[in-house]
Formats: structure tokens, C-alpha cells, sequence
DNA sequence: CTAACATTGATTGTTAACAATCAATAATCA
DNA sequence: TGATTATTGATTGTTAACAATCAATGTTAG
């Protein structure tokens, strides 16, 4: 059991990041997390200092922690990361998907095709990062997954800031041709639509509308208590 | 001013443990960190939570922080991420290097030739290191620089534990062919050599031998105070 | 009316004392 | 003798109180 009290917390934060219900710069108090935790602020203190390891939060000495606002510079960065990292995912991906591998693939179009379909946009923010995030736990490389899962999140908020109001965010169904190629063992197509649709996502940034919108914590933060 | 108290605690824990004077699985006791340090142990506290997001520092509940022990599963894992992030940086640097860039690397390569005259391993070590983090610099892309100084420090554990004996360890001079394919701007030359000079690091480790060797703590850290 | 300044309230930083847990040693019993 | 069980010392975890810092409000002079 490893004490899931610090780990809740930083879960929970990293989940509102990633669902774009913590938007960047929303000041993340010691007294108010402690409260909507139910839990000592000695607790909230630490949990904030391994946020800062994941670079989706930043630390002002004597001014508190607030969430990450990425420059553009940091989206740029951000996405050549990703580029790189995806594709040997992608690759790995390719080499090592199982057939149930690819059952819950298609399992998790169909979530998203469903989500589309009811135009829910906060199932389908959500459902769009799982899509990467389940592609990195087939390649089985523990070290990449990780590193995407800090860079999904750090896209969230790129996308929250710089993106906000377009709706061709969720990515049609590219999704479906990378699944179709992992599933027909084609490397070669497989990398060439995941780096076309990653260079879609970008490409859908608009660095003239960077509103900082700063939101409301506790609306944000569901305690799962 | 960002209070550099932590900061000092986590930074010099980290080049211990690249310049591989803290071996793998070493204890990081509260109290002998905070007397090394001359500081309180919650500072030590918040700077070993900050090192377990580094992915050096493991943190069993009750039982303290230990410096991290990479499987031969992780090393593996570590490597082909090695791969991943350092061929765009180093296309990144074939495209961005600037003469004050190609001067530095060449300073560098000075630098590891005199540490090799010496026989001076410690330098040797660091040096070694250095190469790639300079290159990541020239990069300029300072998320790719993040994860392969993250990378970098466990292959350092890694080469700790698995390659302790060898002398193969510090790569002959193939860093100089990468810098000459660098500065002739041939991006398949330099991306084909650092493919292979990680390929040839990775062939090195032998998983047979894994002496936990656990060394002291305080001999390893030196406060600079 | 504007700008500089002082006060105030809230937030973060620091410290020390106390409680809980674990590992190693010592003691007991079969 | 061997294994099991107490005991003990050390280490980590928790909490509360206090100090330092900052931002905002309100005040006063120019």
C-alpha cells in the first residue's frame, strides 16, 4: 500500500488538468486544497512539489503554486516531443499489439465515436487523450508512456489557452486510420498518419487568442472521497 | 530569487548520482541528508519528493527514500528512449548549431581527450554525460533537454550497476565523428553515428553481474556550502 | 486627481514537538 | 539448537504553533 493520501491529491490535479477543468494559471492554494482534500496542508505542500516535477505546475517562492501557462515557444517544444516520442511508440505499438490489444482499441473508437455522437465535449476531451495514452501502455515502454502522459498533459493546457474555442480540437476520426494500420502491421502507415495527426492537432493552435482565463478551483476539483 | 535551498539538496543528490558517486540503492536518510546539509528536515523532505519525480529516487512508505536500482526491464526501456529523444535533438542541432555551438563542442571534445590522457575516470564520467546534455542544449528545445537529463542520470545508474568493470564504458572518440557530421551539416551522418554510439553504450551492460553495491551517503555528497 | 506610502489581512515558510511504524536485538519456549 | 515472540532504538509520519512575506486596501501629501 503505498499511502494514497499525496498520491490523491496529485492524481486529482493531474486529472482536472488533463480534462481541461483546471486552466492554466488558476492559483492552487495551500489552505483551499488542504480544505477540499480534508487534509493537512503539510500533505497539500508536498503533493504541490511533485506537481512541479511534472511541469504542469509552477512554483513562485512566497507567492504559491499556480498551474503551468505555456509560452507558444512551450507548445512548439511540446510538440516536437511528442512527435518524437509518439512514433517509437507507434512503432513499438506496431511489433507488440495482441489481439486484445486491438480489441481495446476498437473498443475505445467506439467510445469515442459514441461521445461524438452525444456531443459531449468533456468525454471526448478526455477520450481523445486516452486514445495516445493507450497506444503508449501497447508499446510497453513504461519510460515513454510516462513521459507522454506528462506531455498530454501539458498539451491540455496548450489546447485550453490557445485553442479553446475551435471545435475541430477532437480530432475527426484519424484516430480510426492509426488503429486500421496498427492492426494491418504497417509501420510505415501507421507513423505517417499519427505524425500527420499530430501535426494537425498543432497546426489547430492560434496564438492570437491567448485569453488567461484563470478559473474557479473548487468547481474544478471533485474530492473522490 | 528562487530559494535555493531545496534546489541545492535535489541538485547536488542528482550529480551524485550522474557522476555515479551514489550508487544504485543507496539510503537517503532524513536526518543524515539534513546534516549533510545544515538544514531542516522538511526541507529535505519536500527536496526528496521533488527526486522521486526525477524517477532517481524511490520512496517506500515507512521505510524511506532509496536511490532508485533500473531493472535490465528499465534499461532496456531507458535506451530506446535515449533514441527516440536524442535523434531529434540531434537533428535539431544539425539545424540549429550556430559557430559559437560548433566552437563549445569542439572545447568539449578537447576537454574529454585531456580527461583521457589523465586517466582521469570521475572527468571522464561527467564529461561523457556533458557531450549529450550540450548537444541537447544546442537543440534548443529545452523539453527534449529535460527528459534526456532525466534519461541521462539513469543511464548512469544503469552503467553503475551493469557495466561497473568495463572499460568500454566512455566511447572512444565517437563523439568526435558526430560533432565533424554536425558541423558539416550531414543530418543522416550525425543522426547514424548517435544511433549507433547509443547502441554501442547499450551493448556494453552486462545484466550477469549486479552487485548491489549500496556505498555510503555522506562520502558521496559534498555540501557547497 | 495622481502618486507615493503605511497599514492590514491573508498566505506561505519554518520550526519543534509528538505519534506511529519498522528493523534489529534480545529473550523465551519447544 | 532453532524458531517464535517481546523489547528497544531509530526512523519516518503528523500536527500545530509561530515567523516572514506579499498583495491589497486605505490614507495622505503634492
Amino acid at each position: 500500500m503505498d499511502k494514497p493520501l499525496e498520491s490523491l491529491i496529485v492524481d486529482s490535479i493531474l486529472d482536472a488538468i488533463a480534462d481541461q477543468r483546471l486552466p492554466a494559471g488558476t492559483k492552487l492554494g495551500e489552505q483551499a486544497l488542504s480544505e477540499v482534500f480534508g487534509c493537512n496542508r503539510a500533505h497539500v505542500r508536498r503533493a504541490l512539489s511533485m506537481l512541479t516535477g511534472w511541469q504542469v505546475v509552477d512554483h513562485l517562492p512566497n507567492r504559491g503554486a499556480y498551474v503551468a501557462t505555456p509560452t507558444p515557444r512551450d507548445a512548439r517544444d511540446v510538440f516536437q516531443a511528442r512527435r518524437a516520442i509518439e512514433t517509437t511508440i507507434c512503432r513499438n505499438a506496431v511489433r507488440e499489439a495482441t489481439d486484445a490489444d486491438l480489441d481495446d482499441l476498437r473498443a475505445h473508437l467506439a467510445s469515442e465515436d459514441a461521445a461524438r455522437g452525444h456531443d459531449n465535449r468533456p468525454a471526448l476531451i478526455r477520450l481523445s487523450r486516452g486514445f495516445h495514452i493507450l497506444l503508449a501502455r501497447i508499446g510497453r515502454n513504461p519510460v515513454l508512456a510516462r513521459y507522454l502522459d506528462e506531455l498530454t498533459m501539458r498539451s491540455s493546457l496548450i489546447i485550453g489557452l490557445y485553442a479553446s474555442g475551435h471545435a475541430t480540437l477532437c480530432a475527426e476520426d484519424e484516430h480510426a486510420g492509426i488503429v486500421a494500420a496498427i492492426a494491418a502491421r504497417d509501420e510505415g502507415a501507421a507513423l505517417a498518419l499519427l505524425d500527420a495527426h499530430l501535426r494537425h492537432i498543432e497546426a489547430g493552435i492560434r496564438f492570437d487568442d491567448a485569453p488567461p482565463a484563470v478559473g474557479a478551483l473548487s468547481a474544478a476539483l471533485r474530492v473522490p472521497r
